[in-house]
DNA sequence: AGGCACATGTAAAAGGTTACATGATTGG
DNA sequence: CCAATCATGTAACCTTTTACATGTGCCT
C-alpha cells in the first residue's frame, strides 16, 4: 500500500515513465522502497484511474511509445496527507545476514565470498551516491545548499543511503577479517 | 521463501516455540528477517511436514501447551546448502524515508515528529543490542571471544544491527537539526 | 551474431499482513 | 479492574515475485 506514496514522492522530481521509475531514475526513493517494473506499471495504472497521476503519451518512432506520468493536484494532496500519518516501523530483509548468522553450521568459504561480493556492490553504491551528492551540491557547501535549495528531502534521504552503505562496507571489512582468521585457525 | 532459512538459523541457538520465535527470541535473526506470528506458525507446520524440524510438545497446566521445535539432520543439511548459494540483494522498506523524501511538499512538523519518534526507538534498540553484546562477551574482550567461541555468526550479525542503529540515530539527529533550521527560516 | 537498452504489459504463484478467535495468569 | 504475557491457530485479503510475451535499435 505504500508503493504508491513512494512513486508520488519520486514524481515530485518531475515527470517519469514506468521505465524510468523501474530503473530508479530517482536514486533516493528507490533505495528505501524498491519495486519491480511489473509492480510499477500496474500501480501507475491504478493511480491514474484514481486521478492521483496523469499520463502524457510521447509518440516515438524507433522506440515503443512511452507514457510520462506526473502528479495531479489530488495526488499532491494525498501525498501531503500521507506525510502527516505516523509511519510504520521500517523492515529490512537480507538473506546475506541469515547466511552470516548460520556461517558456523554452513559453508564458511561461500559465506565469506558472499560478504566480499556484497562489499563490491556497496562500494559501487557509495560511488554513485557521492556523484549524486556532488551534482546536487554543485560546488556549494552543504550548509549553503541546505539553506538555499527549495527541497531538502532528497538530500536527507540521499545522506541516509550514503551513511548506510558506508557503514555496511565498514562492517563487511571487519567481518571478512574475522572470518579469515577463523578459517586460518581451523586449517 | 527465505523465511524458513531464517527460522532454521534461529533454531541453531536451540529449541524454540513459535511464540519464542515471534518475539525474536534470538534478537539477531529477527532483525534481518522479521515475521508475524501467523507466518511463523504456518511455516513451522510446513517445515515439520517436510522433516526440516521436529516438534516436542510440552504439557503445561496453567498455560496453553507449547510445541518446542528443533532442527533435524535434514534441516541442518538444507540450511548448509542454503549458505552455499549466493544471496539475493537485501531490501529495505521504510515509510519514514518516503515521508522524509516528500517533506518539502508535506507536513514538515509531522515528519519531524516522526523522525524524532524513530530516534527514540533506535536508542532503545541500541541499548538492547548492547546488553546482548555484554551478555555474549561475558567480561571477555571481543578478540578473546571471537577466537574461542564455537560460533561467530550471531556476534557478526549482532554487530551489524548495532552499527545500523547507531548510524540511524546519528543520521536522525542531523536530520532533525536540518528540519528545525528550515522551519525556523520559514517562520 | 549476440546481448543490452528501450518500453510496455498479462497472469499465476508465492508470500505477507490484518482481522478474528480463545482463554487462563500475572502485575500494576 | 485493566492490560499484558503466554500460546496457538484460521481465513480473507493485499502485495510481491516470477514467468511469459513482444519488438526495434545500437554496440561490440
Amino acid at each position: 500500500m505504500s508503493l504508491r506514496y513512494a512513486v508520488m514522492a519520486a514524481l515530485l522530481e518531475g515527470e517519469a515513465s514506468g521505465y524510468d521509475l523501474a530503473k530508479g531514475f530517482d536514486a533516493s526513493v528507490a533505495n528505501f522502497w524498491m519495486a519491480t517494473p511489473q509492480q510499477l506499471y500496474k500501480e501507475l495504472d491504478k493511480m491514474r484511474a484514481e486521478g492521483l497521476v496523469q499520463a502524457r503519451v510521447i509518440q516515438q518512432e524507433r522506440r515503443p511509445n512511452k507514457r510520462l506520468f506526473s502528479l495531479t493536484e489530488a495526488g499532491r494532496r494525498v501525498l501531503r496527507d500521507f506525510t502527516a500519518v505516523p509511519p510504520r516501523p521500517g523492515a529490512i530483509r537480507d538473506e546475506l545476514m541469515i547466511k552470516v548468522q548460520a556461517v558456523d553450521a554452513g559453508d564458511a568459504e561461500a559465506v565469506r565470498a558472499a560478504v566480499e561480493e556484497r562489499m563490491v556492490w556497496a562500494q559501487a553504491k557509495i560511488a554513485r551516491y557521492e556523484r549524486l551528492r556532488a551534482r546536487l551540491l554543485n560546488g556549494r557547501s552543504e550548509e549553503e545548499y541546505l539553506s538555499r535549495s527549495e527541497r531538502v528531502g532528497p538530500y536527507l534521504t540521499l545522506m541516509r543511503g550514503l551513511a548506510f552503505e558506508r557503514e555496511n562496507h565498514h562492517w563487511g571489512e571487519w567481518a571478512l577479517a574475522v572470518l579469515e582468521q577463523r578459517s586460518a585457525a581451523t586449517t
